[in-house]
This record gives structure tokens, C-alpha cells and sequence, in this order.
DNA sequence: TATATTTGCAACCATTCGGTTTCACAACTA
DNA sequence: TAGTTGTGAAACCGAATGGTTGCAAATATA
């Protein structure tokens, strides 16, 4: 099976797990609180994270603290940077093309 | 089924197709040959980029040309944007700190 | 008109996904 | 020590995924 950050955002529920634990290091428990789902789904998409190395443990007596790997997040922005060129592109062109309207409207 | 960005993004296969065809509108056949596997199969990958919305399609006689819908990468950016706050904001604390080293030690 | 090309769609298949229930185990606590 | 709490893992299930082959329809070409 794939495991790569494109995989392990791929899931709602995951992402809203990302988002919570962005903010602080939170016990399978108390995430599982968050959403409609068991306990034991949320475990299985923290596995998931987990192998695909968004998240981080952090064992504290029988608690487990998971949170956010903010670099592995920095990958789908390095994915996106390619395509940001090209809608900045377009975006300097539509420019373009108003300032040269206005320039003709005078 | 789910239908969004993230889903759209999630298999390898799609994300080549996308960065085909961010940069040229191209036919199913035409991508398909940059792949080791079948046309319908690809087809089927342009349909469900499409059900994302992630693709338009222009016929030309018996040919259908796909381009990437450039927007909806947008998305992505929008959701990656509160991530990139937290990150840049570590990179500035580090940034303090290595301040304060460099301060400490004159 | 007859044939070839481009494409989408349906049927099928093995595998994965996302969820559930059940269980085992370690660590707190009375 | 006995019982409670926090957790992961296994077994199971229906649905979705990603691929294949075969076919039908529309357009181009001889």
C-alpha cells in the first residue's frame, strides 16, 4: 500500500486530525472525542499518519501524545510550488492585459 | 464516493497527468503514452479528475483535449496556507534564537 | 460506402479503505 | 492486590480503488 503525505491527506477525517494536533499534542482519546467515530478508527488513521510520517509520538506514562510534523507538510508545498508559478503567470497576464484597457481608456 | 482536490491528488498516476497537462492541453491517447498503463485506464483517471473538478475537457472533432483546471490547485494553497503559518513561525523563533547565540557570543 | 481511429463505458477482479467489535496488555489507582 | 483506564492490534465487513478486457458510438479517411 502507498503511504505518502498525498495518501494521508487524502481523507477528511485525517486532515481534521492534522489540523487538530497542528495546534498541540493530543492523546488518541482526546481526538477521538472530536469526531463521530470510535476510538479505534481514529488509532487506525494515527497509524496510518504515522506511517506516512505526518505525525510524531510522544509516550507520557500510559498516555501517547501524537502530534503534527510540520516538515513532512512542507512537501506538498514544495509539490504545489510548480503550479503556483503557473497561476502567478496568469495572474501577471490578466495584469497586463487591465493595465493595457486602462492605459487605452485615457 | 468522495470528490475533492484531495482525493483527486491522492494516486501517483494522477498527479503526472496533472502536471502533463498543466502545461499543454492533451488528448487521453497522448497521455496515455507517457504511462505503462492502458488508455482506459488513464480515461478513468481523467474521469474521476474531472468529478473533482480538477480538469476540463475542449472537444475538437473526435478528439477531446484536457487542461488542468488551475483554480482548483488553489485549494490545496488555501488549505496548506494556516500550515505554512505555523512553520514560518518556527522559523522565525529559530531565527531569535540563533540571534541571540550570535549576540551572546560577542 | 467501407474501414480505421479516438474515445467513453460496462463488466469483472484483486486489493485497499474506513469502519466496527473484540481482545490483550501495560500503567495508573483504590 | 483488584479493578479501572489508555492504547494498539486482529478479525471481519461493505464499499471504493485501480487495473484489465471487450464493446459501442462518433468522427475521420480510403
Amino acid at each position: 500500500m502507498r503511504r505518502d503525505v498525498f495518501q494521508g491527506i487524502a481523507d477528511p477525517t485525517r486532515r481534521a486530525i492534522i489540523a487538530l494536533i497542528a495546534v498541540q499534542a493530543m492523546t488518541p482519546n482526546a481526538i477521538a472525542d472530536n469526531f463521530n467515530t470510535s476510538r479505534q478508527a481514529v488509532s487506525k488513521h494515527l497509524r496510518i499518519l504515522t506511517e506516512c510520517e505526518l505525525v510524531k509520538q510522544e509516550q507520557q506514562g500510559r498516555e501517547i501524545y501524537y502530534s503534527l510534523e510540520i516538515d513532512k507538510m512542507k512537501e506538498i508545498d514544495q509539490w504545489l510550488e510548480a503550479f503556483r508559478a503557473i497561476w502567478e503567470n496568469q495572474f501577471k497576464q490578466l495584469d497586463t492585459i487591465l493595465h493595457t484597457l486602462k492605459k487605452n481608456k485615457k
